[in-house]
DNA sequence: TAATATACGGAGGGTTCCTCCGTTTTTCAA
DNA sequence: TTGAAAAACGGAGGAACCCTCCGTATATTA
């Protein structure tokens, strides 16, 4: 045994390689490519081929077609909610409310693999969507609990579940006008939140 | 040229073979127990084997796995509008509404693999669930034409976009306590479309 | 520049999809 | 009853994809 483990231990603080760096952001711009193109089942090995690395790279750095998803759309979840922020000053409470979902609809529509990718956040079984379900439930909260207190909005309905009725009634693939009928039902939706004022 | 085509075409009326369609009633029991125990992605070919047939007997009476599944839930849909004529005779215009789609709610709940068909019907794409997503249409229309008629309920919502919302809200998959918070999004629909007595 | 930690690539075993075609079974007419 | 002819059967096999594993290559550090 001439091995040192102390010595290995020693070197902990190694810069990352920068192949590696350099693949990984190539392949999430290539995922984001062939998953906007494709569809959220698309082939992981047409990721790789288009990212121009092996399959066995695309396996190291996103172990699952989850994780990849996750990393692919962490930014669109971040600007949700720093769009939900600004609304939140901006607007009066339900208009705020309403305009954040019809906004995400409008996300929704151009990136399908987005959809999916929250369709599974939002189910909140999978640790890897973690932070983005966290990030998504921040915003509506605030969002709905401005409402609520304002006497606008009943408030027995979790920030959760209009996260699910949002996603849910996006699910309304590709239809000719998708958008704007849904952002129909969206409307219909929030009324049904409101407070009766009889 | 010794073929007689008209001695052929004579014979256009033969009996379907008693093989083929004990095959394919063997091939619907499976897949409503695959996809049940399984989900909608089950395995075509466990089907197959569960049936006790070849993969290829399979293919040949269904030739995708959307024809199964239609074939395996029409008669779940037509449950469904039996159901809505029935509510339409018992029950005030909004309740029968309402009571419709809490039951497709529960359905659903117990049927993983007819949620996704019927997402799929209501897509209104494919050819195949026409009859189905006629059938789904006409229930939901004749109890929301009533309750429009009522003067509950607003004039502007089609049909299909009630059962969009209604598979969209039920994509909120397996989570505990799923129907109840399914049934409460569904109250708060309802509530939306209804007209303000304001 | 050598040593070593780290990352790369892709072969390969497993699964499912779906087609195709030689074989078997059923039907029907004589 | 019987023997074509029509119809259905079964499953082998090619293709696509999934994911793992490990020999090879490259970056980092001393």
């Amino acid at each position: 045994m001439t091995t040192d483990k102390t010595a290995s231990a020693a070197k902990r603080d190694r810069k990352p390689r920068v192949d590696s760096l350099r693949n990984r952001e190539r392949l999430l711009a290539a995922a984001k490519e062939v998953f906007s193109a494709g569809g959220p089942e698309a082939s992981l090995e047409a990721v790789a081929r288009k990212a121009g690395v092996g399959i066995g790279t695309l396996y190291r750095h996103f172990p699952t077609r989850d994780a990849l998803f996750e990393a692919v759309y962490r930014n669109d979840v971040d600007q949700m909610t720093v769009l939900a922020e600004r609304l939140a000053r901006e607007q009066a409470p339900v208009d705020a409310l309403r305009a954040w979902l019809h906004e995400a609809v409008t996300v929704f529509a151009t990136k399908k693999g987005m959809l999916t990718t929250l369709s599974l956040a939002v189910d909140g079984k999978q640790a890897i969507f973690a932070y983005s379900a966290e990030r998504l439930t921040a915003a509506v909260t605030a969002l709905l609990q401005r409402a609520v207190d304002a006497g606008d909005i009943r408030d027995d309905i979790p920030p959760d579940d209009i996260l699910r009725a949002l996603v849910g009634m996006c699910h309304t693939r590709e239809q000719p006008g998708w958008r704007t009928t849904v952002i129909r039902l969206v409307d219909v939706f929030v009324d049904g939140l409101r407070t009766r004022s009889s």
